[in-house]
RNA sequence: CGCGGAGUGGAGCAGUCCGGUAGCUCGUCGGGCUCAUAACCCGAAGGUCACAGGUUCAAAUCCUGUCUCCGCAACCA
């Protein structure tokens, strides 16, 4: 019979920055699932790669004097080196940059044009000259610019659009026949309430304003988007429209894309369409799962709340933060990120409970029987409920591995390691051993203890790549039959006269407060790290540094403005809305300050105004000038006001 | 009325689709034990399941409305 096949993806990463915990816990689930797949027989195909092509990393690259591609090879190695660490078993590592992946996409671009699905036109918009940008017909306001309201300029723009709208009801119709199509359920009620139901629109899929990426063979000013480029990565990493496409017959198709579920849209609606217009079958399942948060709010660079991987590792290594990762988020939604959940799970779950068992278990065999169990056996009546529960935690396990609830699985494998310490205190070893003739029965409880570790550890495999095997070391246990994953369902493979062997503790306890303390020092210095090179790599054009005349600066007109009234905006989170007195007076100034100032308290505020400046919309409304405040970046804000608090509203200021 | 998610003992979550007197981990308190990494085992306290209506013999779970928080979008000159 053939061997069942298993082909699991990550996303592409774009390589503009080094990469955060967040992508680690996407790589490590999808890493945990293909090793789960693997133990069960499966011949599996794990895909991760990057996404190196766009206008960003163009830009980048630009500022740093180097080749876009000089730029990602660098970036690439970090990636690489990051999922070393992490102890990722990708069998394959795609860059959009390779030469098979960019013929694939010219071949499907061509063939999509050549059968009708992609056809040339024009990308209508609008152009502001002044400004300077281009604007679709809808973010226009009464027909004009947006950000100076003067008029704006027709423009035709051209580009290859792909005919997205004509798959629309196949896709709905995809979704509602195969439920397990997209997971978890409510992203599919999210993508058929929010954009296949009000109707999709054909999708520009070239682009003329940038040349970092594949030219469409047969248009050379053209650049094919990222839509194309970066989604057929799936398959043209088997081939697909090479010469040689076995493996793209063996494993197409895929059983599962892991995504975040900020691309959820992209994987189940414009990779399906793709897909029916090369009639090729669909993915068997996308799997958007959640993002890490911290303190409640979203990861991102520029709060500099972004936690390093390799810090993290460093410290506890690879088995502990896997374990984290897996065990205290519900895959598929959102969850929380702190050091001290870390620490915390890491001493009871792993030091407390699993690390623990092995040492006393271990440490008993060798003090009571000097290293090896004798053959001579009697039972206890605590056995049958032990060797029950260790069945019963592997079919609960398989069962939650099937559908990717990682935590349910590990939280099974928990009760596990709970029942065996419990096991040790009813057969209290330490009483019999004061007996010689319990020594049938002591021996006989500390093989049901060790068997029970060895079930553990096989079940941990998936998502420990060293820690089952510091354990079979301890046991000394051989990799083979006593630790395939089809023997944790047999119980008695150890040897009747098993020996064994002390080592240090598997998982260390970690002083919580002490460690704490050291670790915000740590990754405190991480993200300073981080920022420097960032700053350092950025080199943009020096404008702060420009020198200005007094003439220059006379064009902006100051002046004292007294705030008479103030409301914050609805559906605004950071913008009041001011009438603002200035002299005679009295105009609308919106501004982005309500994290810092309530209504109530700008009132009878003298603030600067920046007088002349251009009108803008803001929400939907004219915003007639600009309150000037003093920002450090992110975590302050402070309005500028006059010393002299009678100092009349209109005043200049030179 | 832009879209979506969430509100469950001190903390973090499960349970909600397929109604049937609320469950897990951590923490707290009490006890046991001493082989072990101040660990392990047992027990207890603690929740009107955001709020208000409705359906039902019965609602955390279904329906309607309200409030709060988060994300997307928008926006922050």
């Amino acid at each position: 019979m053939e061997q069942k096949k298993f082909y699991i993806t990550t996303p592409i990463y774009y390589p503009s920055d080094k990469l955060h915990i967040g992508h680690s816990y996407c790589t490590v689930a999808t890493d945990t699932m293909a090793r789960y797949k693997r133990l069960r027989g499966y011949d599996v195909m794990f895909l991760t790669g990057t996404d190196e092509h766009g206008q960003k990393i163009e830009r980048i690259a630009k500022g740093q004097g180097v080749t876009p591609k000089a730029y990602t090879d660098k970036v690439v190695e970090g990636i690489k080196e990051l999922w070393k660490t992490l102890h990722i078993s990708y069998d394959k590592f795609i860059r959009t940059t390779d030469d098979y992946h960019i013929k694939t996409v010219q071949y499907i671009f061509k063939r999509l044009y050549d059968q009708g699905d992609i056809y040339k036109s024009t990308y209508e918009g609008w152009y502001c000259t002044p400004c300077e940008s281009f604007f679709t017909q809808h973010q226009l306001v009464d027909g004009k610019c947006p950000d100076c309201g003067r008029e704006v300029e027709k423009v035709k723009e051209e580009s290859y659009f792909f005919r997205l709208s004509k798959y629309q009801d196949r896709i709905i119709k995809h979704m509602e026949e195969n439920p397990e199509f997209l997971q978890p359920n409510t992203r599919q009620n999210e993508m058929i309430n929010n954009f296949l139901k009000p109707g999709l629109e054909d999708l520009a899929v070239s682009r003329t304003s940038f040349t970092w990426g594949i030219p469409v063979e047969f248009d050379p000013g053209h650049i094919v988007y990222v839509w194309i480029d970066a989604l057929s990565n799936y398959i043209s990493a088997l081939g697909y429209g090479s010469g040689d496409d076995s493996l793209f017959q063996k494993y197409w198709p895929a059983d599962v894309h892991v995504v975040g579920k900020e691309i959820v849209r992209f994987h189940s609606i414009i990779w399906p369409a793709m897909l029916m217009a090369l009639d090729l079958p669909l993915p068997k399942q996308i799997f958007g799962h959640g993002w890490l948060v911290i303190n409640g709010g979203k990861m991102s660079k520029s709060v500099g709340n972004v936690v390093d991987p390799n810090v993290l590792v460093e410290k506890y290594g690879v088995d502990a933060i896997r374990y984290f990762l897996l065990r205290e988020i519900a895959f598929g939604q959102d969850g929380n990120f702190s050091n001290e959940a870390l620490i915390q799970r890491i001493n009871s779950d792993l030091a407390n409970d699993l690390g623990n068992l092995v040492s006393r278990t271990v440490g008993m065999i060798e003090s009571y029987f000097a290293g090896t169990l004798p053959e001579d056996r009697s039972a206890t009546e605590y056995d049958a409920d032990l060797v029950q529960t260790a069945k019963t935690a592997v079919s609960k396990v398989e069962e939650a591995m099937e559908k990717m609830m990682f935590s349910d699985a590990l939280t099974e494998l928990w009760n596990l390691i709970r029942r065996t310490n419990k096991y040790i205190d009813e057969t209290q070893p330490w009483i019999l051993i004061k007996e010689e003739q319990n020594r049938p029965v002591l021996a006989n409880a500390l093989y049901h203890v060790a068997e029970s570790i060895r079930i553990i550890s096989i079940l941990l495999q998936p998502f420990m790549p060293n820690t089952p095997q510091l354990i079979y070391k301890q046991l000394h246990i051989e990799e083979g039959e006593l630790t395939a994953w089809e023997s944790a369902k047999q119980w008695g493979k150890l040897p009747k006269t098993l020996s064994v062997e002390k080592a240090k503790a598997i998982f260390p306890r970690i002083d919580i407060k002490k460690e704490l303390k050291q670790l915000e020092e740590a990754i405190q210095a991480s993200q300073a790290n981080a920022i420097a090179n960032q700053k350092e790599n950025k080199q943009e054009p020096p404008k702060a540094l420009e020198e200005i005349t007094i003439d220059d600066f006379c064009k902006v007109q100051l002046k004292v403005g007294e705030v008479i009234a103030s409301e914050k905006v609805a559906k605004s989170k950071k913008l009041l809305k001011n009438q603002v007195k200035i002299g005679d007076e009295v105009r609308v100034i919106f501004s982005g300050i309500s994290q810092w100032y309530t209504p109530e308290e700008m009132v009878g505020k003298k603030v600067v105004v920046a007088y002349n400046l251009k009108p803008r919309k803001m929400m939907g409304e004219m915003s007639y000038g600009m309150i000037l405040a003093a920002d450090d970046g992110a975590e302050r804000l402070s309005l500028l006001t006059v010393d002299k608090g009678d100092m009349p509203s209109g005043a200049d200021i030179s």
